[in-house]
DNA sequence: GCGTCCCTACTCGGATACACGATGTCCGAGTTGGGCGGG
DNA sequence: CCCGCCCAACTCGGACATCGTGTATCCGAGTAGGGACGC
């Protein structure tokens, strides 16, 4: 039970993307160097965000990703779903029914308890994803960074959009 | 992100377990065929429990698994560490300290916000699975179960350990 | 008849294959911006 | 000098490999129980 790379590698970069001037965008290239990760496996997240209209795209010179709504209607929630997908984590195959003394499915109108349980589970894990959004996290890293740092990185968005 | 079958599988079996009589076991062969899994795999999950110490084994004729403590002193999250293993889903890579304005170890005494994030919605996580014993799955599942069903079970089990 | 030894069947236990999804890469589609030529 | 067209560079977008973990399987190790043999 592991969540893929995606989720930690967009997470910081929507965490930046607020930084960018109106109108403008970052490529995929300067976000993969900005990180050092693989940009072209980088691409393949960004459009997973896309599509779930997190961020925005912009063909052509000059373009690039920003993001689609204000930093703080995201959630890291919404950047999980976007790059894992909605299916939960526990799977139940209704093991119930199975074998000499299988349930018979009409028998089955409650939900399996161990299900049920598993399910409780994840919402709290859920609820408490959706809670945290990425302006909060964006917020507590600039007051815990040092102003040279957060200088550092407004130059290098300055010289991306050029 | 998805937990493996075996948490499914060990789960339905583990609040199946405490109706063997003490002293007997119940052999891999007639749990799979019981709820129609691969008996080989299954295995496999069963040599976890034994090693988290949730279950004994008996070698030889009429050998077989048994709960190694009550089952009221198991909680889901001790099946999903022993099944899964203890390492958090969300795995930091410090990406922070990457790139041209990555940060320097010595301005990373603060945990990474990111991470921190993900960290308090695992134990959330894993705090309502703490929380759910097997006994308490078991007991609801007894008390919605018909009659006949639960003799049907103790019949296979009586047949089982003959 | 009784005790002991051996043998066999049964079960666990770890080493060994296979498959599918996560990870990583590549090339084509689309767009913008600027340069160049003509008016 | 100004306008418009064309070209080329840049970026996204989806199709194509590769690797690792989850899934599945098999065969050897170990044990208990019973039967056979001897006393």
């Amino acid at each position: 039970m592991q969540l893929g790379k995606g989720v930690e590698w967009t997470a910081h970069i929507c965490a930046m993307l607020p930084l960018v001037p109106p109108g403008r965008g970052l490529s995929v290239d300067a976000l993969a160097d900005y990180f050092e990760v693989p940009s072209a496996y980088l691409a393949k997240q960004m459009q997973l965000l896309r599509r779930a209209g997190i961020v925005q795209s912009v063909r052509g010179k000059g373009g690039g990703y920003r993001l689609a709504r204000p930093i703080d209607e995201i959630s890291l929630l919404d950047l999980v779903t976007a790059i894992e997908g909605p299916t939960p984590a526990f799977r139940c195959t209704e093991i119930r029914q199975n074998g000499p003394c299988g349930l018979k499915r009409k028998d089955c109108r409650r939900p399996c308890e161990i299900a049920s349980a598993f399910a409780e589970a994840e919402r709290a894990y859920r609820a408490a994803l959706a809670s945290r959004s990425l302006a909060s996290i964006a917020q507590e890293v600039a007051v815990n960074a040092s102003p040279e740092h957060l200088l550092d990185i407004a130059g290098w968005v300055q010289r991306q959009v050029g």
